[in-house]
Parts: C-alpha cells; structure tokens; sequence
DNA sequence: GGAATCTGATAAAACCTTTTATCATCACGA
DNA sequence: TCGTGATGATAAAAGGTTTTATCAGATTCC
C-alpha cells in the first residue's frame, strides 16, 4: 500500500518537478532576477500543479515582516470594538495581512500578555481601541519599535488616534431638530465623566444657544425614564424635542413619553446616538440616531497601518471622522 | 554619539553575554540537553537581563508549530460569535496560542481567502464557528491536515462540534413555568426553517404536553406584540405564560402585554432565550431568560482544540452544553 | 594505569524562503 | 583569438531557533 504524502508542498518539490533550482524558482514566482520567459512559466504551472504556497513562517523570519498586525482591545468583544475590528480587517485582507484579536478586559496582565505575545509573533503594528475615549492606553505602547494606531482611543503625543467626531454628530442632530422646527431641545445623556459626554453636550449647548438644558445620568433605559418623568412634572414650557446621549437612554425616554400620553414625534422628537440597531430599529416610532461609522473608524485605522509598514508617512494627532445621521420616524419631518 | 541597538535581542546575544555556545543557551532555557545547573542559571539570569524573548516565526518554522489558530466565523462580528471568540482567547492565551479572527461576511471568496491565509500562516488549527445552526460550513475544511472544530454549527460526520443544548434550555424554561404553577404555557418563536428554533419547539411540547402551542414568526419585538394582539382578541381561555424564542420577541411580549393592560408577571409570566443583556435587563420587569452559555462554548471549543494540538485524542460528533436560567422578574416566585 | 562511563558543552544540520554573489555560456566587436 | 557584455541559471548565505551527533574532559572501576 501506497503511503499518500500529505506534507505541504516545498519550493524544493516545485524546483525538482521543474527541474530547476531553488534560487531559479524563487526568481520565477516573484518575478525577481533574471528568468527566462519559458522557464519561468514552466515554473509558475508547475507550483499550480502541485499546489504549492509558500510558507509565511519562513518568509516572516527572513524578511522580518510577518504580515500579521495585533489588535489589543480593552472590553470583552463589545459592541464599539467589534464593527471596528471588521473595518480592519475588511481593509488589510487584500493586502494579505491578517489580524490578530487580542481581549484585555481591562486587566493588565493579560494586556501585558497580549502584547509580548504579539511582539514574540514579529507583528508589523498594532491597532489598540478602547470602550471608552478617555481610559488610559498602557504606556508600554508608545516605546514600541513598531507602528501604533489608536482607534477610539487617544495615544500620547506625536501619534496617531482616530475618534468619531463627537462634536459633529451632536450638531447634526441639533440642526436636524432646529430643522423640523423644534425650538425647546433638551439633552439628556450619560456619566459626564466620559469625555465624549462633554464633548456632545458642549457641542448642543453652542448649537442650540440659550436655554440649553443638560440632564446627565447613566446608559441606561430607566434613566431616560427618569428624566423625562422628572421634567414632564415640573411646571413651565415643556421641551418639544430631546437629544439623548445614546439609543438605550432615547428607547426610555420614547416609552416613558408614551406612558404619559406625549407622542412621538408628533409632540416630541427624538433622537439618539450610536445606531446600536437592535435597539433603534425596534424601539416605536424607530429611532432617529447618530451612526458614529464604527466601520469606517476601523478602515481607517487599518489603512495608516498599512501605510506605516511600508515606510510611508501617516500625519500624527487626532483624526476625527464625519458621524452620519440615519433619519427613521421618530422626529417626523420627511419620514412622517 | 553612540547609535541605541534597536534590534531585536537573539538567543546569539544571550550566548554571547553568557560566554556559551548557542547550544547550550538553547538548553539551558528551555532545559532540554545536559546543563550545568550553574551555567543554566547565569544564562537564565543573562537572557532576563537583556531582554530576550525568543522569534516565534523561528520557532514555528523549526516545530512546525505556530502556536496559533484560527477563528473562521460566518457573520461581521455578530453577537454569537464574539462571546464564542472571548472564551476561546480565554482558553488558549495561557498555552501561548494567539487567535487570528476572520470575519467572512458569508462571502465565499472571502472565505478561501481567509483559509488559506491561516494554512499559508501554518495555524495549528481552525474553528469555524456560524450564526446559524444549519448553515453549512465551507467544503474544504473537511479535508484539512490540520484539526479542525466546529462552535455552534454542525460539521461533517466524524467531526467534533459544540452547540447549546437548545432541547434542554427549552425544558428549562417550561419547568420553571410550571414549577411556579403556571398551566397555560404558549410558545412564540422565530422562524420556521431555523433548526435551533425547531429542537426548541418540540422540547417545549414533549415537556408541557397537552394544549402546546406554537407560534412561528420571525426574530422581532414587532412579531412578539404581534403575536400576543393575535392571541388575546381571539376568545376563549386565555394563557397564563409565555416562552419566547429570544428576548426580542419577549421584549416585544412584555410589552404588548403592559398595553392591553395585562401584568407581567402577575397574570402572565414571560421566559426568554439568550440573555442579551441590553434587552434582557432593560425590559420592565427585567427579563427571566435562557442563556445559552456561550463563552463556554467558545471555551470548549479551544480546549478541543487545545488537545488535538497536542496530539490527544477527542470524542467525536455533537456535545451540546446545558444551558442555564437566569432568573429575574418577569415570572414572579421568588423574585417577586 | 587503562578502559569504561559519565558530564557538560558544542558544532552542525534542519526548518523554508529570499537574496547576493558567482558561474557558465553564448554572442559580439575589435 | 581574445576580451567584453549580456543572459540565465545556480550555489551559498542569511534569518533565529531547536535538536542530533560529536567531542573533550573528568570520574569511576577493575
């Protein structure tokens, strides 16, 4: 009986079964050296015939670049850094790199661990994001000899960060609202602690003017339930639209109005902010809401990646992408 | 001025500063070979001082081992695949195994090229992981020298997969309904043609026998009003508990429910499946739900994976893995 | 004292690919 | 005929690590 061998083809096996050597056959795959024309087809049907692809492991050690790039995440595979990790990766596939995804959940030794991990592994850079823009990237990131990106995240000086541009997203909102014709706007939104809760509701405050009204609490449904039924209760004009910090807080608001009889958008509009669909496509009306583009944060970062491996320039500093407003019903206007 | 020595340090470094051959520091850490125990020991304490940490390309070149596998899953990133992908990374990253994740947006060029990205990175092995129990996983996988797992989702006969005990879960919810003296128990559900969505079903009528009901629709909060308007204008006796097929539908429950002016839990109690959290403790009242467990699942997976690496043996074919009740309010007892 | 045994260290091969330098062959011009 | 250049192929080195086989020296035993 005939033992099949199942050993992955070598670029000696291709060089034998086309009677050349080694050196030539390299040439004729990459197209360096000097080949000759016949030979180097007879070379390149060959290596189809047999299958043959060249292993990465050995082209890593050679050329030191092992065409893989890390990506350290600080939360449990959470909602922000996931899309992001698709935009990634959507960006480097054609370029043959592949992505290593690394999950701190925020303790560091396991981030340490990651790290060497990926440093051991030659990677050629490292996307680092986080869940929330102002935590801390682990300071052993800057004094690498490698290239660092930092999606949703803010690095040291002199490096590059890409952030959803908080400020914008508020004011498109706020413009949307003006728009329709809304005229008393409040914000009601999450910890002022996170940074991008400042940024937004500065960015409301100058976009809306006078009689700015911020209403800060938590993530949450029942916060936005919260607050409505405090303002609803109080005496005075009742605000005829509200601008809330993200999509959980906008579905509490939403339900709470219904419960004391405001309609929406009828009375009151609403918008949101993340374009988490699982809420926002289910809440009644679904939901107006700010899309940070995730996604596109992710191509991004992917991209100066790319370009900083091949020993192009990426300016440094703070890049802040365009958000996207996705118009569903719950502020009327052209939607009903 | 004295140029910094960026490079890497190599095992030809420690052997030079230990005053050994590269043998002997070879040896001497990782404690093959004979070694003096004092020479051992200076090595060691050389190799930490100067920082060096071996090449893994090099490494794996030699072993042919890479110490890494790879994560092939069917959606972008969806909510299945990522606590999957959080227990595997929790399994593996203490044996030194990276994860390389690959997103193939059920595209199937994608997909080749993904798989052969990981051969061509020589990983040591793959688990392929889908959002659908009965969609079928790519034909070449099959046929890899490397072992290859599947995560909720079914591969050829003589494989190994892990998915929810879907049957048990079911049982599950319907025990605690009638455990709580409910006696009237309908099921809403998703679509038909879901394989998990029929094991469900007829779990559910095996357990509750007599008077089961139920109603297919699809996977929205949309369906679940639905459904719950369509039941309760119909005349005749009315049901005292509902097991919803996901916690989207029985959000939607609870909330057609409140509108017709019914109480949950007090006249109706209401079970859902898949505990995702945002839906699950955001409804009112928070939500008793089905969790399928599944960074366990991710975390059996990799530890499969683990062993096959290692050249021990697994059992073949389909383990599913209980899953469990997390009990809140919307079913009253104990809870309230 | 000489043979046998043991100890500790090392040289060299191997893993697979790319690249540099070398070599052989042939054509051509002087 | 000899040198010059161009062409096409190849041997060898390099990359960093592990492993096998070898070697020198010390120890033990008769």
């Amino acid at each position: 009986m005939v033992e099949k061998d199942t050993r992955r083809r070598t670029i000696h096996d291709v060089a034998q079964a086309a009677g050349v050597s080694i050196s030539t056959a390299s040439n004729a795959l990459n197209g360096t050296g000097r080949t000759n024309a016949e030979t180097r087809e007879r070379v390149i049907r060959v290596a189809k015939e047999i299958g043959f692809r060249p292993n990465a492991l050995a082209r890593g050690l050679l050329s030191k670049r092992s065409h893989a790039i890390g990506m350290l995440t600080n939360d449990t595979y959470g909602r922000l850094t996931l899309p992001m990790a698709a935009g990634v990766s959507e960006v480097l596939v054609d370029h043959g790199l592949s992505v290593f995804l690394c999950a701190t959940n925020n303790d560091p030794r396991l981030a340490r661990l990651h790290l060497e991990a990926l440093l051991d592994r030659q990677v050629d850079g490292i996307i680092f994001t986080a869940t929330r823009l102002d935590l801390e990237p682990p300071a052993e990131l800057a004094k690498l000899a490698i290239p660092v990106v930092y999606a949703f995240a803010e690095g040291p000086p002199e490096t590059i960060s890409f952030f959803p541009d908080d400020a914008q997203g508020a004011r498109l909102a706020v413009e949307h609202l003006k728009g329709l014709g809304r005229s008393r706007i409040l914000h009601i939104t999450g910890p002022e602690d996170y940074l991008s809760v400042r940024i937004r509701a500065e960015a409301y405050c100058e976009s809306f003017g006078k009689g700015a009204e911020v209403h800060y609490g938590d993530w949450s449904e029942e916060w936005g339930h919260e607050a409505i039924d405090a303002v609803f209760s109080r005496p005075g004009e009742k605000p005829d639209a509200i601008f809330c910090g993200n999509d959980e807080i906008a579905r509490g608001v939403i339900d709470a109005l219904r419960d004391i009889g405001i309609t929406v958008p009828k009375d009151v509009a609403v918008v949101g902010f993340d374009n988490w669909e699982v809420i926002s496509r289910q809440t009644r009306p679904p939901l107006t809401t700010v899309d940070m583009e995730l996604k596109e944060i992710g191509r991004r970062a992917g991209l100066a990646i790319l370009r900083l491996t091949q020993g192009e320039a990426v300016p440094t500093g703070i890049t802040r992408l365009s958000c996207r407003l996705v118009v569903r019903q719950s502020c009327g206007g052209q939607a009903g």
